[in-house]
DNA sequence: ATCGCAAATGGGAACGTTCCCATTATAGAA
DNA sequence: TTCTATAATGGGAACGTTCCCATTTGCGAT
């Protein structure tokens, strides 16, 4: 991204940027402002049940309102060992699968009163690192992560609740929120089939985790459940974008008896896919139904649009956050509790019958 | 998102979550294990230049790593006033656009030690003044915001160093980086000019601040600098959004001699255009040419793929950071600074010369 | 040996809260 | 009126650093 030429342009207004400042009041400025002890300033702020007089708290926020005291949440922290901060630590920011993620997350834990920091690794495991011991360092309250590359057992030490951001059996221990990958290969295996195909390959991202190993799990059971013939040529894995999809695409298309669907194992592929069949010459979906997997933005904006699995983005990190915010509050089971949210097929104009060309 | 069913599967590992803790080590128990004092410890943590003998600190740093000493930035805040943290706040993390700006804005701070707090307001005013207050209670050392309803005023009561992400002229006295959307429209529209179009459209998202203002100037700039008539007609305004930038092309379609070619400010409304000329039977390019604005991911996966003015959206991210790092340590002048970011115009295959139909 | 000076180290206060416990005001019962 | 129980308030310690200043140590010059 270095190739923009840079224009700068240098505005002088006349006026200044940092008038010379009375730093912050603190609880007892208040206090003796509203001539009570700091003991009850910091009662009323809080807030919490404990017994002070209507009229003294009256007195206090008026001596805050007049200072225009600020609540400093360092110091609270420092006593408390709270910070109402909890770190989302996510492979790739540029995905539109995590914005989504992380405003269901920021949604719910600020109801709460708490702040998400965003870490972004960029798939880089030492930057993941980093990010823990942040996390670490300012006491974070907790944690909400999709792993790269970090250990179970690294997330361990760092002994902040945290939940796991998909399923994933490699961090059995930690309580995690994801989506039902292999239920909904299935689900979308069998739209394919009630539409009439019978010829449907799968294509598949190149990574370790168990997404990709349910998606094929999902596949084969689906092919044995209906007595189709296991054809090894119409599994294709290739790496996890655009390229990848339109290789894979071609790969079928130059088969003996090319796939009359495809199943991709995310958007991404999926449209890749699409793509390398347009250039192809096929029509699309009179001659090849394409689902894909994930529902981000471009899967409406495509041509035709993309029919998919959609995940429930915006929930997973919701109920991540959740799970957090009762861990922390300890109103948590000791044991890791699980929750897969099932996908939803939305069917666009990608998918249709197979031709009959016999 | 509450339509999916949610399905519950609480898994009962023979492990326990958390184990009963020795708190935090603190500085003070480092020295002891070490036999040193704390402010030598500190000395060495800090690792700041200051004398101490060789020996002494790999006394301290062996001490650290047997007690699994973890630094407390609360309490450094506290002493020190400063957080490390930068607060980042857009108004819709959904927008593809955006995310890439963070990512800008996460690097380069993070490189300096930084971390940042994602705040997205969902255009909600009262959501962007509730984090600007969290700002201040956390003390957090800046702000990069794109303003959404929150006040040039209102900012400045923060007392926060901040950066303006756009081109705001209401917000003057801030530093501000943004793109050059007056110059881009320019060149978009000259692209066209020079494919051969002389009777080109303008789509303007609705919304308040500068931007449309200055996509409108530049295109008046631009028909009178060509000495091309100014019609009312072409230029529509509609909703930012898939829908609007549909809407947006019916009217332009239904006009007598409509458009042969469309500049959309953004490629949500560009996309949104593309569709409504597909269902219109229009082929595109050949019978109408579009450009987008701002390269989001979408642009390059629609059929054809978008024509567009792309924004250093990773760089302009990257900027804002920069100058707010040099605020923070004071390094920057009193005045306000601005960058202004050239647009660079992305040739795909959604423009080409016009039919001649005469 | 002694002195002087810089390098190395130590001790305490401060940062702004919250928490605990002690003290004082208030009101109801005797 | 006195006593008692409770409500309301106050005072100090603690949280874990950093910073400032004082003290000690080391070492070369005398």
């Amino acid at each position: 991204m270095g190739t923009f030429p840079f224009a700068i342009v240098i505005n002088p207004p006349a006026c200044i940027l940092e008038s010379s400042v009375p730093s912050h009041p603190t609880i007892i400025d208040v206090a003796s402002e509203a001539g009570v002890s700091k003991s009850t300033v910091s009662r009323v702020l809080r807030g919490d049940g404990s017994s002070v007089r209507e009229e003294t708290r009256e007195k206090v926020w008026a001596a805050v309102k007049r200072l225009g005291y600020e609540h400093n949440a360092v110091a609270s922290s420092l006593r408390t060992n709270r910070t109402y901060t909890v770190m989302l630590a996510i492979p790739d920011i540029t995905n539109p699968f995590w914005p989504e993620v992380a405003r269901g997350v920021q949604d719910a834990v600020e109801e709460h009163g708490y702040a998400v920091v965003l870490s972004n690794s960029d798939w880089d495991v030492e930057r993941e690192r980093r990010f823990l011991r942040l996390a670490g360092r300012n006491r974070f309250d907790a944690i909400a992560i999709n792993p790269t590359g970090v250990t179970s057992a690294e997330l361990h030490a760092t002994r902040i609740p945290t939940v796991i951001l998909g399923v994933r059996e490699d961090y059995r221990d930690f309580d995690m929120v994801g989506s039902d990958s292999y239920g909904g290969t299935i689900q979308a295996l069998e739209h394919l089939y009630s539409l009439g195909h019978r010829r449907i390959a799968l294509i598949r991202g190149r990574h370790r985790g168990a997404r990709g190993r349910a998606r094929l799990a999902a596949y084969e059971e689906f092919l044995s459940a209906h007595d189709l013939p296991q054809d090894p040529a119409l599994s294709v894995e290739r790496p996890f974008d655009l390229a990848g999809g339109a290789e894979a695409m071609r790969a079928l298309l130059a088969l003996d008896t090319p796939p009359t669907a495809v199943l991709a194992a995310n958007d991404i592929l999926a449209i890749g896919a699409m793509q390398a069949a347009h250039q192809a010459g096929l029509d699309i979906p009179a001659d090849l139904s394409i689902v894909g997997m994930d529902d981000i933005y471009s899967a409406s904006t495509t041509n035709p649009p993309l029919t998919t699995l959609a995940k429930a983005k915006y929930e997973i990190g919701r109920q991540a956050a959740r799970f957090l915010l009762d861990r922390i509050e300890g109103k948590a089971p000791d044991v890791p509790r699980r929750q897969v949210i099932a996908c939803q097929l939305i069917e666009r104009s990608s998918t249709a019958p197979p031709k009959v060309t016999k």
